[in-house]
DNA sequence: CATAAAAGTTACCAGTAGTAAGTAAGCCTG
DNA sequence: CAGGCTTACTTACTACTGGTAACTTTTATG
C-alpha cells in the first residue's frame, strides 16, 4: 500500500505540484485514524508520498496542521448536526436530534475528535478555543435571535454559547468511551437539561 | 536562585532522599508557571534541584506528571468551591458563588488549569475524562439525592454531571482569555442557564 | 541557449522522552 | 572492623521528532 515509487529529488517530470493541501490533510487523517493522535508530521508526510518540507509548504508546522484538521472536523459536525434541525424551529424534540447527530459524527470521527479536542502541547488551549468558537459563533447568533424573539435579554447568548459547545464536547468524549451506553438516552438526558436551562425562570 | 550546589554521583551524605514526590510535583508547577505547558522533564528536574532519572523515579513520564498534576488541581478546585457552597443547601445563588469561585480558582492557577486542560499528547482525552471524573463524581452524587428529593428520576445525574463539568471548563478556558469580562456577570449567567436546566420543565 | 523559477529530496540540527550503566554513601553480617 | 549488598543519586547514552538549510532536477522565459 505505502510502496509509492520512491522519487529523485529535483521537480517532478510533468512540471505539476504532486499533492495540494487537501492530498496532504488526507493523509493526516488517515494516519491519525490508524495511529492515533501523537502521528508524527513523518507518518503523515510517508502516507501522503512526499517528504516533511512539503507537509509545512502546504499545511504549515504540528499547530497549523492541527487547526487546519480542526477546521475541517467542525465543518463536518457542523453540517451532521445541520442535517438534523433544518429550518425547523428551536425546540426540545430538534435539541435532542441535534444533540444525538453531535454525538454519531463525533463517533464517525472518533480519533480526529479526539485528536483535534485532545491537544498539541504548546498554545492547545487557544486551538481548542478556536475550534470552539467556530461552533459557538453561529450558534450565539442564533441563541441571541431566539432570546429576542422570547422578550429575554440576548446579552447571555456568548456565554450560554461556549457552555453549551463545552457540554456537548465533554459529553463527546465521555460517551465515545462508554459504548455500551444508548445514543438516544444520553442525548435525551442532555438536551432536557440544556432545554430546560434555555428556557430561563418559570414564571 | 537554581545555583544549587551540583551534587556529585552516588548517594547523598546522610542517606536521606534529596527529595520526594511532592517536591517534584511542586516544582513542576513552578516550571509550568514560567514557561507554560510544553515545559520539559529536564527543567522540571532542574528546578527540583535533581536530575530526570529521580523525576522518573518519584512521579514517573510524562503522562504520569500530567496525571499527578491534574489530580492536585482538582483537589484544590474542589477545595475553593466547596468552601463557596459549604453545607447550604442548592439554590440558585449558591449555584452561582460556586462558578464564581470556579472562575478565580482557574485564573489563580492558570497555567496548571492549562496545562491540566490542554493536552499533553497520547491518551490526553482519557485523560482530561479522569480528571472531570474526579470532579463529576461527587457531583453526581448530589445531583442524584437531590434529583430524589424532588420527585424526579436520578438516572440523568451521571450524564448531567460531565455536561456541567464540561460546561465549566470550557467557560473558564474561554474566560481567562478575555480579562475584561466581569467574572460576576459570566457566574450569573452561566448560574442561571444552569439553575433553570436542573430543575427541570416548568409545570 | 542561458538563466531564473518551480517543485521536489537529502541531510542536517536542536531538543526531548526515556533508559542503561556507573558511582559514592550507608548498612549489615561475620 | 572489613567486605559485600543496598540505596540514592548522576552521567551518558539512544531513539525520535519538529523544523530548516542546502542541494537537485525539471520547466518556463527572454
Amino acid at each position: 500500500m505505502s510502496s509509492v515509487a520512491p522519487r529523485r529529488p529535483g521537480r517532478p517530470i510533468g512540471g505539476q505540484l504532486v499533492v495540494d493541501r487537501d492530498h496532504v490533510l488526507d493523509a493526516a487523517e488517515r494516519v491519525i485514524k490508524r495511529e492515533g493522535p501523537g502521528a508524527s508530521l513523518e507518518s503523515v508526510a510517508v502516507e501522503a508520498g512526499v517528504t516533511k518540507p512539503i507537509v509545512y509548504d502546504r499545511v504549515g508546522g504540528r499547530a497549523e496542521l492541527a487547526d487546519a484538521l480542526a477546521e475541517r472536523l467542525s465543518d463536518r459536525m457542523l453540517e451532521a448536526t445541520e442535517d438534523a434541525i433544518a429550518g425547523e424551529t428551536l425546540n426540545q424534540a430538534s435539541l435532542s436530534r441535534l444533540v444525538r447527530a453531535n454525538l454519531l459524527a463525533v463517533a464517525e470521527h472518533r480519533e480526529l475528535f479526539l485528536y483535534v479536542t485532545g491537544g498539541n502541547t504548546e498554545q492547545t488551549a487557544i486551538g481548542r478555543l478556536s475550534l470552539a468558537e467556530r461552533s459557538t459563533t453561529p450558534l450565539a447568533k442564533t441563541l441571541a435571535f431566539w432570546r429576542k424573539s422570547q422578550g429575554h435579554d440576548p446579552k447571555v447568548a456568548e456565554a450560554w454559547s461556549f457552555g453549551i459547545v463545552g457540554m456537548l464536547q465533554m459529553i463527546s468524549v465521555w460517551w465515545i468511551t462508554q459504548p455500551e451506553r444508548a445514543v438516544d438516552e444520553v442525548a435525551s438526558q442532555i438536551s432536557d437539561l440544556m432545554w430546560n436551562g434555555l428556557q430561563g425562570p418559570r414564571k
